[in-house]
RNA sequence: GCGGAUGUGGCGGAACUGGCAGACGCGCUAGACUUAGGAUCUAGUGGGAUACCGUGCAGGUUCGAUUCCUGUCAUCCGCACCA
């Protein structure tokens, strides 16, 4: 009899061995194949672990074990993003510098993440706060500075009154604070912004080269938004000047009947001498102001707006003055703050027509009455009401209108997008300097590169001040420098970067993480690059992954890194709901800390669980039974040692079926279905029960198939059967294609389309016997008039009579 | 409103390219072994009185539909006046 399965023990021996071996480090042997595996690494907070953490680590964990025993060079690292909010939140309230609790926090997480057995490359591990690792993130921030994508901008940011800090737009849910709930005000700050927007042709384009899952290329494109279509000039009476808007729908042009601009667009105040009804104008643009984004959007249904009475504009296809109107529902924000209404095909110019009374004129006929509806429809119909476009196609008059405008030069094709400049400075401690002074004399200056990391330091307090500045700002002999330009006086800049910065490029580090003078080789980054399979949360989709693919593209027109895009393949992974369906927090009570299964399950349990919970993708929640239910599995796993005969070879009635199991789990592995490779081996184990005794050869191609999924258990099973070297050093079991497939198969026998009968057929059984045989098992359900006889081989015969 | 998903036993979930729906696990039932069982093992387990009915609902295509098509309902997650 074999000792009784105790992960205690055996844990915590194999984790020590393969940290003494150095076991999955990846070496810096370029010719051998390679594969890079990626997964999110985690912010270390306070709380510790999560049980949602291990989904996506054990995932990779076992695609990169199985790749290992495949002979590829594996590299499979772990990290910290450290900088953040919580940490500093955490620090002001306790007084203790923020890189303490960070510490402290890493090196709990690291200890969780040990005890899992995860076959990190911990000889890589990085810190976004280690002064050499963003020492590089300042060194890609100068080269977007110099490269004109980082500028400094007086703009209106979200501001959370309580965390005293701006937000970026994503970080704004609901026109509240992300992190405190509170809710978000404007305040016009000067921000250092990054040209992301300069990218938005390729990030779209880009995705068709790439294997990510569908729904993150999808979100992607959505949140990028772009749009073609034309900016048109319109002229006002009377005026020099001209009121540009941008259009998608050039072909409506002669159903324009009035305008209207945003309420903070500047050609009201330009001509406001001219605007009698100027003090309605004000009080309209100052009750707009005072709405919120959210309010704006809240309030969407209600139209509002004021016409502006003193000057009018001229459509520029028919000649027809129009009236202007100021109205919040146009965005400053977006195309070029005005915009030209055709309210007979487009539902918010109809509700702003119909609520004015102003004049709809249809020029798509297809529809219904547009006095009634708007006709929005932008594939079928022709055009009415509009001269040379009359009869023409709503595709072919978009292109002919366009013709049109660019020719007589009053208008062009225009893209737009969605996706604004990424607003780049926090008014935080916690973060990394931006590397810049301002001088009187020479403006914003880029510190040398030579000085570079330019340190975080040391501050009595770290809160942010009441005026919105960083705590940095208090440090005046830190704050005070000379210009690197002209050596005059200067002041640093004292915002810090957001905490997507050291994530932006994380992935290119680990291939080098030491290298003094580069972020990375040129050789490492070119023989580990792209990333092969990045796996993390959808809630990254349009952020931290938009941002680091902004960044690749940017390192690589700037000839630093060597492929376009960063990641080849991206998946992401379910979260982890509590046994109450809900998703787990504090405030529910249904937390699950992952240390207590370990300790009472063990580490191999939980990796499996949280691998047979379900289809990875999709939410799954936690059951304390079905982890009993996989540690059961590994228990009978375990006990398989008491049943092992000397044989090496597969047995006869058990061949096809290893065979069989050694494909399902192969591919469901590469394919994102651990839940039914584990179910594979269950079954599998299942049958040697049955039979009452495995072979040697089984159990060791059973337990290399495990070994991924359940590593220190299996590691200890192959020791104890004798087995040479170690098993994560063995190659991982073949199969033969011909020996997946039964010699003999039970088919079903169907009388039109319902099953009756079933019957045992050989593999090669020529159609007509299989029919006969068929007709047989069900002969007294059939009548005389038989219609037709279907085989599909090796699958079904039906039979259909009347 | 727009976009993306998801609806299958008591529960989590399987099902290749349209081919025996419910693999695998949990739970449950009965039995065995036990002083005991919340351990383990064995058998059973979609519903129903039958040759019948069953994959959210209503249609359709097909010899045959969880799978394809049309419509519809519900839930979840994003985005939200983007001209």
């Amino acid at each position: 009899m074999t000792e009784a399965y105790n992960h205690k023990t055996l844990e915590k021996k194999w984790q020590k061995i393969w940290d003494d071996e150095k076991a999955f480090a990846a070496t810096s042997d370029f010719t051998k194949p390679k594969f890079y595996a990626l997964v999110e690494f985690p912010y270390p907070s306070g709380q510790g672990l999560h049980v949602g953490h291990p989904r996506p680590y054990t995932a990779l964990d076992i695609v990169a074990r199985k790749r290992r025993m495949q002979g590829y060079n594996v590299l499979y690292p772990m990290g910290w993003d450290a900088f953040g909010l919580p940490t500093e939140n955490y620090a002001i309230k306790n007084h203790i510098h923020p890189a303490i609790v960070t510490k402290n926090n890493v090196e709990n997480f690291k200890n969780q993440l040990h005890s899992l057995g995860y076959s990190f490359d911990w000889d890589r591990e990085i810190n976004t706060t280690d002064p050499e690792y963003y020492k590089w993130t300042q060194w890609i921030f100068l080269k977007l500075f110099k490269a004109g994508l980082a500028y400094k901008s007086e703009m209106p940011i979200n501001w959370c009154p309580s965390c005293k800090v701006g937000l970026a737009n994503e970080e704004v849910v609901n026109g509240a604070c992300e992190r405190c709930g509170e809710t978000v005000v404007h305040k016009v700050k000067s921000q250092w912004m990054l040209k992301i927007t300069e990218y938005a042709n390729q990030l779209i384009d880009d995705l068709d080269g790439v294997d990510y899952i569908e729904k993150v290329k999808t979100s992607q494109k959505n949140w990028i938004g772009r749009s073609k279509g034309a900016e048109v000039d319109f002229e006002l009476k009377g005026k020099e000047d001209k009121l540009r808007v941008y259009t998608t729908r050039p072909d409506t042009l002669f159903g324009v009947t009035y305008m209207v601009v945003s309420p903070e667009h500047p050609i009201i105040d330009k001509y406001k001498d001219e605007i009698k009804n100027w003090d309605e104008i004000v009080a309209y643009r100052e009750e707009a102001s005072k709405k919120s984004d959210f309010e704006r959007a809240e309030l969407a249904k209600d139209k509002t707006g004021v016409a502006i009475d003193g000057f009018t504009a001229i459509n520029p296809v028919s000649g027809k003055e129009i009236p202007v109107w100021i109205s919040d529902y146009v965005l400053m924000s977006y195309g070029t703050g005005a915009i030209m209404a055709v309210p007979a095909h487009d539902t918010r110019d109809w509700e702003f027509a119909k609520k004015m009374g102003l004049e709809i004129v249809e020029v798509v006929a297809g529809g219904e009455n547009v006095q009634e509806e708007p006709f929005t429809n932008t594939t079928t119909g022709k055009l009415v009401n509009s001269d040379f476009l009359n009869g023409l196609e709503v595709k072919d008059a978009k292109a002919k209108m366009i013709e049109f405008l660019t020719e007589k030069g009053i208008g062009e094709q225009k893209t737009n997008f969605k996706l604004r400049d990424w607003v780049f400075s926090r008014q935080r401690y916690w973060g990394e300097p931006i590397p810049i002074v301002h001088c009187e004399k020479c403006g914003y200056v880029p510190v040398e590169e030579s000085e570079l990391p330019l340190q975080l330091p040391e501050v009595e307090s770290y809160m942010p001040t009441d005026n919105g500045e960083s705590p940095l700002a208090a440090m005046t002999d830190w704050v005070n420098t000379t210009c690197p330009c002209c050596g005059g006086a200067a002041k640093r800049e004292t915002d810090t970067m957001p905490q997507w910065a050291g994530s932006s490029w994380y992935f290119l580090r680990y291939t080098d993480p030491t290298n003094k003078d580069a972020l990375a080789s040129k050789e490492a980054l070119k023989y580990w690059l792209p990333v092969d399979w990045y796996n993390g949360g959808m809630e990254h989709t349009t952020l931290h992954l938009l941002y680091s693919r902004f960044w690749h593209k940017f390192l690589y027109d700037q000839g630093v890194v060597p492929t376009k895009e960063p990641y080849q393949k991206r998946t992401s992974h379910g979260m982890i709901l509590g046994d109450n369906g809900e998703k787990m927090s504090k405030s529910r009570g249904n937390v699950v800390n992952p240390d207590d299964i370990v300790r009472d399950y063990g580490a191999d349990t939980l990796r499996t669980y949280e691998m047979f919970i379900g289809a990875f993708e999709l939410a799954a929640c936690w059951s304390e039974d079905g982890v009993k239910g996989c540690r059961r599995f590994l228990e009978r796993v375990w006990k398989l040692q008491d049943l092992v005969t000397d044989d090496m070879a597969y047995s006869a009635d058990m061949e096809t079926k290893m065979h069989q199991t050694i494909k399902k789990v192969s591919n469901d592995f590469e394919s994102l279905k651990y839940n039914t490779a584990i179910a594979a081996m269950m079954a599998l184990i299942n049958d040697f029960y049955k039979k009452g005794s495995i072979t040697k050869g089984e159990l060791k191609t059973l337990i290399t198939l495990l070994n991924p999924v359940a590593p220190h258990m299996t590691e200890e099973m192959w020791a104890n059967l004798g087995f040479e070297g170690r098993l994560y050093q063995a190659s991982w079991p073949e199969f033969e294609e011909a020996k997946t497939v039964e010699s003999t198969v039970e088919i079903a026998v169907q009388v039109n389309g319902k099953t009756k009968a079933t019957i045992m057929i050989g593999k090669d059984d020529a159609k007509e016997d299989v029919i006969a045989k068929g007709k047989e098992a069900v002969a007294d359900k059939l009548t005389d008039n038989i219609v037709k006889e279907i085989y599909v081989p090796g699958r079904i015969v039906n039979i259909v009579c009347r």
